[in-house]
DNA sequence: TATAACATTCAAGCTAACTGGAAGGTATTA
DNA sequence: TAATACCTTCCAGTTAGCTTGAATGTTATA
């Protein structure tokens, strides 16, 4: 199977099918006699699963690591159990920033009588300190 | 005012002041006989609005625009309105991806059960495809 | 007077995860 | 046989937002 029907398959470009390879995330396939890539099932397989690691806001560095427990027959699911628990954490850090972020933002778009009026309760809150309720709601 | 008191005034660093001014995002201030940069109150002003709007998560193409806004004395308020509340939508878009995230990964740790055991549904989620639930909640 | 702690510029490096392009070889289709 | 659509490698560029470092000059402190 060459590069570009796996690109079909996973969804993944040849480019970074070829950049992961470099960077040993995936392993080398076979290559056939013109010197092409030449992919297995199980590399399809392997491109799947890093395909979706990534979809689940997985960095690299992660996946690679659950690579590896994926194919260690040994493995504890605790470890992976681990990881994942991890990345909760700190996607519901991020979570709660941009909440924050938002609801800051939300009060003083509220407040801001969006005209054409030069007074803007948005930019006022940059160049004053204090709280961020504009105490208009 | 030398750069460093200006650095612990507004919290950014020296080297960070000195990029700002490299991409014209801060205007570049006066200068000391020694050539040493010359802060006024007035830059002190407009990098701590950089600030501010850096806090809210703007980046810095959106701060330039601020910034114009903010020294704009015929602005329209309409304007920075605009600019948050597409600002609002977009990290509404990112909670709402991180939310999905987190959701799905908690709903596989849950069912994972985390000990010596090598059978791990968050590794076998990544390889099966289908619904991300695994029906054990 | 020595030295430490500032300041300057300019260039390069970092992180993450790719993407683009050039130069060249191979395979398929008309 | 010609065009086009693949494939290969390797190097460089992208985005965002800084940070590090080198070489050098200035100021403040002991």
């Amino acid at each position: 199977m060459n590069i570009s029907k796996v690109s079909k398959l996973t969804g993944v470009s040849s480019k970074t099918i070829r950049y992961y390879e470099s960077i040993n995330l995936m392993p080398p396939p076979a290559r056939a006699e013109n010197g092409y890539r030449d992919y297995s099932n199980t590399d399809v397989e392997i491109l799947k699963f890093i395909q979706s690691a990534r979809k689940m806001g997985f960095p690299l560095k992660d996946v690679s690591n659950l690579l590896e427990l994926w194919q260690d027959k040994n493995r504890a699911s605790r470890d992976v159990r681990l990881l994942a628990q991890s990345h909760i954490v700190e996607i519901e850090g991020r979570i709660q920033e941009l909440q924050n972020i938002r609801d800051t933002l939300k009060n003083l778009v509220e407040c801001c009588h969006g005209d054409d009026r030069p007074d803007c309760p948005i930019l006022n809150s940059f160049t004053t300190e204090k709280d961020e309720d504009c105490g208009c709601s």
